[in-house]
RNA sequence: GGACAGUUAGCUCAGCUGGUUAGAGCGUCUCGUUUACACCGAGAAGGUCAGGGGUUCGAAUCCCUUACUGUCCACCA
């Protein structure tokens, strides 16, 4: 044995012995007699990245997370799955790719047509899904490659519009004229929860509107306002009633404005007076609908104005601001300006646009609509109970059915479905999953394949990325085929995943699962926090402190890199990672690696007929082992993996390497009894032994390294990874 | 506006349901070139556990409160 154990050269040599045996496949583990064929079942899915690059440290950290608990799971002699897969994102791959071109090349979308881009950004998919592959490798995970998936491939297409075409039969699914974020940059529909609020300071400009004074930040959209809002107990309005008409001077000449009371205005914002525009801001859309008032289009899809901006009209709205608000000065509306007033603006967080809400025909999931479940596996709800998707939701977390790890981001879920409104599910965009509706006239088909005869014409729309993901945890298993894949590992036991997309991931897996399958997607949301970088700031290209997970691995292995990621690193919380850490850790695997070669450069083959006898301290060591043991076991088995990683690292390093070596050296050597040099011998290869299963779903790569070394004798399997924990 | 975290040694964090002189790693300092390892070993210094109040025989740990930091949610024009 070298004095070093040589990680460039070896992990991937151990990964391809690994991956050949096949062992990362239950069945085969079955089939070799390496698991027995009535076991429980461990099964877990891996949260697909998306094909819009490289791995950052995060999906590194969720890869060693996941890859323990398998590698735990899969010793205790559990059936063990982990299924791989990658996300087509569609929005945000096909906005990066977008980019990429137009950088290139100066082209747009429409300069190379839907075929052609489709082709360039399935080019690009592919490249960073191999480059995706290859990290999720070189970072150790047992992950059973035979039944990758992706969400875009005929498997997951066939599913979607299975899920689709049930959901709209059950009305649940249905398409309407709502308000909607649209990005007239992507051209697009985005969800609500793909939004980022930024704040920006824009003059606040208080107006005069007959004898109103309001105040507002996006004059622009004021062109056909006619109805003044406010508040019914304001006493500074008490004179006007609901409904009164006034006849006043504004933008573009006299209009007839109406009053309308209601309890939604704030009194102490601005003037406690404000003008609506329900076409183009949600909360004038829900004061418009509750008093049934007229809507009416200002801004276009581009973001220019219409007919209704006069002579503003085909100019875009942040060239005619300006414009707009010198007029009104002229015109001597403008009471004054607050220049230090700070606006949030809604932005597109996919790679797109500022949103400008729009009124739209689009497809919805309703989230509120009653319907009757079919084939209820869920406990306390019965098939043919009435629910909402929405109850469905919170129901099966509510009753712990499904556990959240750390469990304090209940009250985050609860408060998110509480806010929940129906699901915009239609993208204007052309990387996705095609809706499968088609029209012929006034006629409308849904189902999972087209209609026959001609005429017929395909709804345009894709549908959003997280429909497709929502069904990850059965569409990777076989659904809607009843496979046997999906009797032996659906639920799945855990779905290990970052908190920031509980809401858009983790929700919509939990409503598609209990709707669809009538159960749970999973026992336990294990949720990882953020990898930071040694200042605790978040990694970001801009900020330049992005570590590459490869860039270590080679520096340090994959082993110190999996350790620095766990340790330290509660669920939930973020952690911080800085190359210190990982050097540290780096140590460690030289430090089994040779604390593992002196015990095995003294090893003698025991002779026969010759006891070890141990003495008081022998015996002491060995139960202080299997004590650690105990609670490194108690540890994975509670998800702590953090507690678990630390105590082993303390045991091995400064208990056995430290001292039970230490002290145990010199009865190797001045071998004047034989029954006490092997008693002496006999506990370090014990606690060795065991010490490496115990490191291994940390350290995959050295312990199975040292395995390799051990004598015969002290081996039962093929693979370290095969030893019964 | 609402909710959730965090504040413990120079730095990064442990400290589970309250119980002896508050722990670890990194860093610092001293010593050590014993044939497993200098990617090492032995040892040391360093903390009024954010502030205040309370419960208790006893609190970093429970309760209240203040301050600061961070995150999420929400229809303040």
């Amino acid at each position: 044995m070298e004095s070093r154990f040589n990680h460039q050269t070896e992990e991937d040599k151990i990964y391809e012995s690994w991956e050949k045996s096949g062992f990362f496949n239950p069945d085969v583990c079955v089939d070799k007699g390496a698991t027995k064929s009535d076991a429980d079942t461990f099964s877990i899915v891996l949260p697909p990245p998306n094909v819009t690059g490289t791995l950052h440290m995060g999906h590194a950290a969720m890869i060693a997370i996941e890859d323990i608990m398998v590698r735990f799971e899969r010793m205790k002699g559990k059936k063990t799955l982990w299924i791989p897969g990658t996300d087509h994102a569609a929005i945000a791959t096909q906005s990066k790719v977008e980019g990429i071109i137009y950088k290139k090349e100066g082209k747009t979308r429409h300069d190379l047509g839907r075929e052609e881009l489709l082709r360039r950004i399935e080019e690009f998919a592919t490249e960073s899904h191999d480059t995706i592959v290859g990290q999720v490798r070189k970072m150790g995970a047992s992950i059973d490659w035979t039944r990758e998936a992706y969400t875009f491939d005929e498997k997951r297409n066939f599913a979607v519009r299975t899920a689709f075409k049930r959901m709209y039969d059950d009305g649940l699914i249905y398409k309407g004229y709502r308000l909607v974020n649209w990005d007239p940059k992507m051209q697009t529909t985005v969800a609500d929860d793909e939004i980022e609020w930024i704040e920006e300071k824009t003059p606040l400009y208080y107006l005069k509107y007959g004898p109103f004074t309001i105040a507002t930040a996006r004059p622009e959209t004021k062109f056909g306002d006619k109805y003044i809002v406010v508040h019914p107990e304001d006493p500074r309005y008490s004179q006007y009633n609901h409904g009164d008409q006034i006849e006043l001077e504004w933008i573009n000449g006299k209009v007839v404005a109406t009053v309308i009371k209601d309890d939604c205005i704030d009194m102490e914002f601005g003037t406690g007076a404000m003008t609506i525009t329900p076409w183009h801001d949600a909360t004038d859309y829900d004061i418009a609908s509750r008093h049934n008032l007229e809507k009416e289009q200002i801004i276009d899809y581009r973001g220019l104005l219409l007919d209704i901006a006069g002579e503003f009209k085909g100019q875009h709205i942040k060239k005619a601001r300006p414009q707009i608000i010198e007029k009104l000065q002229s015109k001597g509306l403008v009471e004054k300006i607050d220049e230090n007033y700070v606006h949030k603006i809604a932005t597109n967080m996919r790679g797109g646009g500022i949103i400008e809400p729009q009124i739209k025909e689009q497809w919805f999931v309703a989230v509120n609509k009653p319907f009757k479940i079919k084939n209820s596996k869920i406990k306390g709800i019965n098939s043919g109970d009435e629910v909402t998707l929405k109850k469905l939701m919170s129901y099966v977390v509510e009753s712990e059915q499904i556990k959240i790890i750390p469990d304090r981001f209940n009250k985050t879920y609860f408060q998110w479905i509480d806010n929940l409104r129906d699901w915009c599910i239609s993208r204007q965009i052309w990387y996705g999953h095609q809706i499968p509706v088609w029209y012929k006239g006034k006629e409308v088909y849904c189902d999972v394949t087209a209609p026959e005869g001609a005429g017929w014409t395909q709804d345009e729309d894709t549908l959003d990325t997280w429909f497709s993901s929502g069904l990850w945890t059965f569409s990777t298993l076989g659904w809607p085929n009843e496979t046997a894949d999906l009797k032996n590992y659906h639920p799945t036991s855990v779905i290990e995943t970052g908190y920031d997309i509980i809401f858009f991931w983790v929700a919509r897996m939990i409503l598609m699962s209990t709707y669809l399958l009538g159960e749970i997607p999973f026992e336990n949301i294990y949720l990882h926090g953020l990898v930071r970088d040694s200042q605790g700031r978040k990694m970001s290209k801009s900020l330049g402190n992005v570590t590459d997970p490869l860039d270590l691995i080679a520096k340090y292995g994959a082993d110190a890199v999996r350790l620095s990621l766990i340790i330290g690193a509660a669920p939930g919380n973020d952690s911080k990672l800085s190359e210190d850490k990982v050097k540290g850790y780096r140590n460690f695997a030289t430090k089994i690696w040779n604390a593992s070669r002196f015990v095995l450069m003294n090893y003698e083959a025991p002779e026969k007929g010759v006891e070890p006898q141990f003495t008081e301290k022998d015996l002491a060591y060995l139960k202080e082992f299997d004590e650690t043991k105990d609670e490194i076991t108690k540890s994975l088995d509670k998800f702590d993996l953090n507690r678990a990683g630390e105590i082993a690292y303390h045991y091995f390093w400064h208990t056995f390497a430290d001292i039970i070596i230490e002290d145990l050296k010199n009865r190797l050597r001045e071998n004047a009894d034989k029954e006490n040099r092997l008693a002496a011998q006999t506990v370090l290869t014990t606690i060795l032994s065991g010490s490496l299963k115990l490191l291994h779903p940390f350290m995959p790569y050295v312990t199975e390294a040292v395995y390799r070394e051990l004598p015969e004798e002290l081996k039962k399997k093929e693979f370290l990874m095969l030893e019964n924990w």
